[in-house]
DNA sequence: CTATTAAACAAACACTTGTTTGGTAAGTCA
DNA sequence: TGACTTACCAAACAAGTGTTTGTTTAATAG
C-alpha cells in the first residue's frame, strides 16, 4: 500500500491524476491506456505515477471504488424522495442510464472496463459492481408483478438495456436519459398491472 | 490484399488461423490476444501469419464477416419457418442470445470486440453490425404494439437486453436461452396486448 | 527435369509496455 | 542547524508488441 493517507493537500495530485486515468479508461478503455498516456495528462513523468499507486491495476481498483460509491449515491438520491414503487424504478433505471452516458467518467469505467480484464483484482471489481447491482435489486422488490415475472430475469434484462446504452447514447440525440427509462419501465409497468 | 483466393488445399491452414484467432478473440478480447497467441494455437511462427492476412486487423475483419454472416443466417433459420410475429420475436431473441454465449467464437466476437477497438476498420465493422440488427428491425416491424411504444427504444433495448447475457448467461445456468427469450419478450407481448 | 509458386521458418526490427532505481529540490519538524 | 519526508525527475529495465526481411522446403506445372 502507498499514501491514500489525507495529511499535506498533496491528494490534490492524487486526484488529479484519478481524474485524468478515470476520463482515460473511460473513452479508451483500460487495455488502451497507457501509463504514458496518463502521465502525460497530469504533466508528469510515467515513473511519477509510482509514488502514488503501485500499479496501474490499483489505479482502476480505486477509481472502480469511487465510481461505484458515486453511482450509489446519485442512485438514492433519485429514489429516496419517492415512494411509488413504480415511480422508484423509473428513477433508479433513469440514474443508471446517466451514469452509464453523462455522468462522471468515474461511473462511466464501471461499465466500460469489465472486470475480466485485471485478474489480479476480478474479484474486487466484481464484487463492486455486485455491491451496486444489490441496490437494483431492491427496487424490483417493492413491485408487485405477475406470477409468470421472473425477478431475476427482470433485472438481467434492464441492466443490460441500461448497460448497452453507453453504445448508441448521444446526450445531443433525439432521447434524454428520462424518456429512455420510461420507456423500458413502461414495458414492464403495463404487463405487471393489466 | 493478401490470398483469400480459394486455390489448392491451402485454406485449410487459413481456416484454421481465423477458427484459432476467432476463439482467441473471443474469450481474452482484441487487445489482450497477440499473434504470438494465435500463432502458438496453430503451431506456427508469429511471422508466417503474414503470410495469410496483411495484418492483425486484417484478421479480425474477416472474423467479423464471417461471424455477421453466420450469425445472419442462424437468425434466419430460426425465424423463416414462423408465421406469427410474437413467436418470430421469441425465436429471433432466442437466436441473439445464442449467438451472443453458445455458439461459434465467429458469432460471439462480433459481440465481444466492439469496432472503437480498431480504428483502422471501425466503420466496416460497423456497417457489419448494422448488417445484422436491421433483421433484427425488421422482426419488430411485424409486431402491432400500442400507440406509446417507440420501435427504436423497443430495439435497443432487447439489443441490449440480448448482448448483455454474454456477460452473465452459463450453458449449464439456470436458464436456457429458450427461456430467456421467452421472458423478455412477454414483457412486450403482454403490454403491447392488453 | 526444370521453373515456379505456396507456405512456412528463423531472425530480427523498431517500438511500446508496465515498472524500478537512484537521485534531488523543497518543505517540515525537532 | 540538521534529520527526515514529500513529491517528483531522469533514465533505464526487461518483457512484449505488431511487423518485415531473407531464406528454405515442398508441392505443382510445363
Amino acid at each position: 500500500m502507498k499514501p491514500q493517507r489525507s495529511n499535506s493537500r498533496s491528494n490534490s495530485r492524487n486526484r488529479a491524476l484519478v481524474e485524468a486515468a478515470a476520463d482515460l479508461f473511460a473513452s479508451q478503455g483500460f487495455k488502451a491506456t497507457s501509463m504514458r498516456d496518463i502521465a502525460r495528462a497530469v504533466d508528469m513523468l510515467p515513473g511519477s505515477i509510482y509514488y502514488h499507486f503501485d500499479s496501474k491495476d490499483d489505479l482502476l481498483l480505486a477509481i472502480y471504488e469511487a465510481g461505484v460509491a458515486q453511482i450509489t449515491q446519485t442512485f438514492e438520491e433519485a429514489v429516496e424522495s419517492l415512494d411509488d414503487p413504480w415511480a422508484r424504478l423509473e428513477a433508479g433505471m433513469a440514474a443508471l442510464i446517466r451514469a452509464v452516458t453523462e455522468e462522471s467518467s468515474f461511473t462511466r469505467v464501471i461499465f466500460k472496463v469489465t472486470p475480466d480484464e485485471v485478474p489480479k483484482y476480478s474479484g474486487e471489481l466484481i464484487a463492486f459492481r455486485d455491491q451496486f447491482e444489490a441496490k437494483f435489486e431492491e427496487l424490483l422488490e417493492g413491485l408487485s408483478l405477475q406470477p409468470w415475472v421472473n425477478r431475476q430475469l427482470l433485472r438481467l434484462m434492464l441492466l443490460g438495456a441500461g448497460n448497452h446504452a453507453q453504445l448508441w447514447f448521444s446526450p445531443d440525440g433525439d432521447y434524454s436519459a428520462d424518456e429512455i427509462s420510461e420507456q423500458f419501465c413502461r414495458f414492464v409497468k403495463e404487463s405487471a398491472t393489466r
